[in-house]
DNA sequence: AGAGGTTGTTACCGCAGGTAACGTTCGTGG
DNA sequence: CCACGAACGTTACCTGCGGTAACAACCTCT
């Protein structure tokens, strides 16, 4: 009981949080360009403080990766149970993804196209995020195998299949606007990679029939 | 005619390739981790020769990636006309991307988790090459897509979904085996991709009617 | 021969990541 | 009440790497 944690968090959590709330904040603001001073600055602390907490760069872009994960994980926590068939919990995970790139602008695009690839651990992390989101889909997916006696084997790699679109059209979507200068929304979005991802790419278009609802 | 290039390569462009040679050598020893000065001792020279040939560490990048771009659109030029029907076209893309990869991993393991993250100069280059992919497939689709009197509006959107998931799945293929410790052979990999892209989710893994091959 | 252009070098600058060493405040127990 | 440990915090510094200035050799063309 009275062991004291050995593993990562050797400082007050609390403290951390709060590091780490300003550090969302400041990447938010200047985006790939971010100095570790800025965070400190930002924090209203000094880097060493930073480096204390979190070991290095690499290290405080990971949490930073973390927490995002966790904010979307949460909102499956709920989301996905209401959801009603693999078609449906599809569409449900595109929809959390979606909704928190949506909500936090800043964050999304530096984890998605900066962090991601400045440092091993950063893309570990990320990397970690990509395939927890694959298990979950690949869960939703083994649904769908079972039904067909389908080897779970493949679901590794469709998973990553499925998160490589979802990503990289969220990049997209975060510069802003598409090559005729219209901005798209999230429904439609959602709406759109659900077609494509469950029933291929002739189907994108092409008004459903009423069975393919939901 | 005699008008000398005002435009990019002011320097002898010959010997511009044999740096990028070098470059890229360099990249796929030492990973994300290459110095100015690896890639310098790689091709017999030091530093400034780089910086006067290539600008900048992003400019070099950017040239890498151009360089990889255009392998990926020579193998497309002589097989895309070959391939017959757009799912023939679709599976010979993928097929050239997976193809020019698992020719040259060191190079796409960089640019795909690396370098496109590491400087904006580099995201945009590997964008382009991201966005000429794309357009590629856009044409492709645009086949379809007039098929059904679609809008071509969605194109740009699909096609960066189709390549997000070539990317993401040839990053892990990259990372060597899947999780039980087997091998993917590029073959199986186009095949599965095709299939989800092309037929959805609910059809992977799924022997297909005669109808469908090709 | 010498002017312009290209290839190359050595030696340096500046900036951001990372660290050492030194305070300060707070809670606990002799 | 004082001492001691453990947090939080700071200033001042080192280092490595991207990037540049300044200078040298060579080749070619007039």
């Amino acid at each position: 009981m009275s062991a004291p944690e050995t593993a990562a968090p050797r400082r007050d959590p609390e403290r951390r949080a709060q590091l780490l709330a300003a550090a969302d904040k400041a990447i938010a603001a200047h985006g790939a360009a971010v100095r570790m001073e800025d965070i400190a600055a930002e924090a209203g602390v000094t880097k060493p403080i930073l480096y204390r907490h979190f070991g290095d760069k690499g290290g405080l872009y990971e949490a930073v990766a973390r927490r995002a994960a966790r904010t979307i994980e949460e909102r499956l926590e709920v989301a996905l149970v209401e959801a009603d068939g693999p078609r449906a919990k599809l569409r449900t995970t595109i929809d959390a993804f979606l909704g928190a790139v949506e909500e936090r602008p800043g964050t999304y695009r530096f984890l998605l196209h900066t962090a991601a690839a400045e440092r091993p651990e950063v893309s570990q992390a990320v990397g970690d995020f990509t395939s927890e989101l694959g298990r979950r889909l690949a869960g939703v997916l083994r649904e769908q195998f079972a039904r067909y006696g389908l080897e779970v084997r493949h679901a590794e790699l469709l998973a990553h299949a499925l998160i490589g679109s979802v990503h990289q059209v969220s990049a997209w979507w975060l510069s802003g606007r598409d090559a005729a200068g219209r901005e798209i929304e999230r429904g439609q979005l959602t709406e759109l990679l659900v077609r494509l991802l469950w029933s291929g790419l002739p189907s994108v278009g092409i008004e459903e029939p009423a069975d393919a609802r939901g």
